[in-house]
DNA sequence: AAACCTATTGTTAGTTT
DNA sequence: CAAACTAACAATAGGTT
């Protein structure tokens, strides 16, 4: 009999003050987590409003991370010039030009890329967590289905994380970064939740420079 | 008959799904709330990790806020100017020989790339679809099984195949060993599910008779 | 070192003033 | 009606494996 005092398995979550974290790790991981959290945000802002949002950060090493729905660079472009009759096809002019202007914009469409799945894997967290509270009874066939496309899922994604990583290797010198990123990835699962698939085709058409659709802009 | 029914003050919070708001009002009362979230959070990311952050959201009526630290304008140019005052050699090795075929050959890969994305968001929507059935009755389970396994296994041969593809392709050295390394390390983080293990077998072997030939290629 | 856990703080949907 | 309010929901700090 070990007595009363059965210590909480954890205090929880703390008050901190906003101030600079001085712990070099705690740092990294804080930067992880709320990085993720903006972008959710960002998201979730973007499709419950109808609104056109952009994020850029830059971690402390000086790595850069976006998201932009419809596209970063779109919204960025506007933003500078909220007079100008925009319409001008970046992309053209990118491909048209330099070597060095091409590079630039793949490292920028890979970004896009990688934020677009980042906020698709906290989505994804919270769709399997209800779909576990739902496999009460019947479910043995579910238990295993979720083993076994558990594991796959994760193969598959990290086979996808490993060809984004070497490929943006021969791009950029980033290959550990990537390579880190191909293991997050790796946990993403394949269900969407409602609502996403709009958000998703926007991206993958921005990432194309070719944002079609959305006749329903209000200007 | 102030007795019984004490109504509580309000409802509180409810929970809303990730959707368009419908309603105008609502939805413009939404936007302000969440831009002010986002930009707080954006704020609290900065100075807690010592992240440069920008943020730009547009509002449904084309009207633009934003937020920047230490400044929109600085973040956007430092965005689209990656490689900055020299620091990256972005395609030091890439564009070391002839840098358009080079070029256009991470075009045509990316292109790949996005392709499969594709692929795979479709491949969602049908899982998705697949899903919606499945509380209704087993026998849907089942099938569900069937078709979630069989588009995952083609899915995954894909997904690697265009990995090897890229590797074969000699965009990177060491490109083969960092396709191992996120097999191997993606082994050891989570148990794999029975039966599992002989793909993952077959995958190594494949990914090491492929690269071995292509691997020590210099370009 | 990344993912999980959980108590706790932080955010916000709906309501009221 | 914008600001305040309130209670439920969401994010996350610190700890564990």
């Amino acid at each position: 009999m070990v007595a009363a005092a059965r210590r909480r398995p954890s205090l929880g979550r703390q008050k901190i003050e906003i101030r600079r974290i001085e712990s070099e790790e705690a740092r990294q991981v804080c930067f992880s987590k709320r990085r993720a959290g903006l972008f959710k945000k960002a998201s979730e802002l973007s499709i419950l409003c109808s609104a056109d949002v952009a994020a850029v950060v830059f971690s402390p090493a000086g790595k850069a991370y976006s998201f932009g729905h419809p596209s970063v660079e779109l919204l960025l472009e506007r933003f500078e010039a909220p007079e100008g009759q925009g319409q001008v096809h970046v992309q053209g002019e990118a491909v048209g030009g330099e070597g060095q202007s091409v590079v630039a914009e793949l490292n920028r469409q890979y970004g896009d890329l990688r934020a677009m799945l980042e906020v698709e894997k906290a989505r994804r967290e919270e769709v399997e967590e209800a779909m576990d509270k739902e496999r009460g009874a019947r479910s043995q066939v579910l238990a295993w289905v979720e083993a076994e496309v558990g594991g796959m899922e994760k193969e598959e994604l990290m086979a996808f994380g490993a060809a984004l990583a070497v490929v943006q290797h021969g791009v950029a010198a980033h290959a550990d970064q990537m390579l880190r990123d191909a293991m997050v990835l790796g946990r993403m699962s394949r269900a969407v939740p409602q609502g996403m698939e709009n958000y998703y085709f926007h991206l993958l058409q921005a990432g194309q420079g070719h944002t079609a659709g959305a006749g329903d802009r209000p200007f």
